[in-house]
DNA sequence: CACATGTACAAGCAATGGTTTGTGCTATAA
DNA sequence: TTATAGCACAAACCATTGCTTGTACATGTG
């Protein structure tokens, strides 16, 4: 973990790493929830749930809103845009272009 | 963990989710490399960079081919497929799309 | 102010995961 | 076949991490 530890795409990748994180995720996606709520729904206790949630605000993938006493999480679609960004360097197109234009390169220096 | 801990899409974003997978991955982007070379490259021991390259099959995000004594790893991209689509459904159109059904069935049924 | 609800903070514990070290296996070369 | 290069397998070690338990803080309510 000696390359770049906490950039934003290291820390949305090791949020959505976990499977109680993705399911909190799915449960806040169509409307901001309450920690409470969330987590009755996954099934985790109150501060495993907090937990997570904090974890995925640290990396930008979820906001947090207070009413009242409860603090209301939602998901926050622009968190998503470095991993999305990185996935683009693996698309089919843009990886044979990649690998045509390190070809070209090849015959033409060494040939 | 308790939750989907072994699909396509949990391997995917796990293996993702290490630095040194990562800069693997940028390295084999263009061509396929030996592990050796790979890890010189990314200045990890041999054995750290079989292990690591052995998750990155595992996950489907790598190919492995044997050319004599050498196992060459290169980038799959349809390995990639089950994570993008996963983003897919936090795409902002999506969720507003999502949060407006979600909103238009509350008014319907409740008021 | 006292009380209940909702949540965050902190320490301890168990499990997971990455790295190292040592070794065995496979394939080319002499 | 012997030697060597390239790599995987396996165990041990250490750091990280997720979960629990206990508790403190904040916000409403009487």
């Amino acid at each position: 973990m000696t390359a770049e530890a906490h950039g934003e795409l290291d820390q949305a990748l090791r949020a959505l790493a976990d499977g109680n994180r993705r399911a909190i995720l799915g449960v806040i996606r169509s409307t901001p929830r309450p920690v409470g709520e969330v987590a009755a729904d996954v099934g985790l206790s109150q501060q495993a749930t907090s937990h997570h949630l904090r974890v995925l605000r640290t990396a930008g993938l979820v906001t947090e809103t207070r009413a009242g006493a409860r603090h209301l999480f939602a998901v926050n679609s622009d968190g998503f845009s470095a991993v999305r960004s990185y996935l683009d360097d693996f698309w089919p197109a843009k990886l044979s272009a990649l690998r045509a234009a390190v070809e070209s390169r090849r015959s033409g220096v060494d040939g």
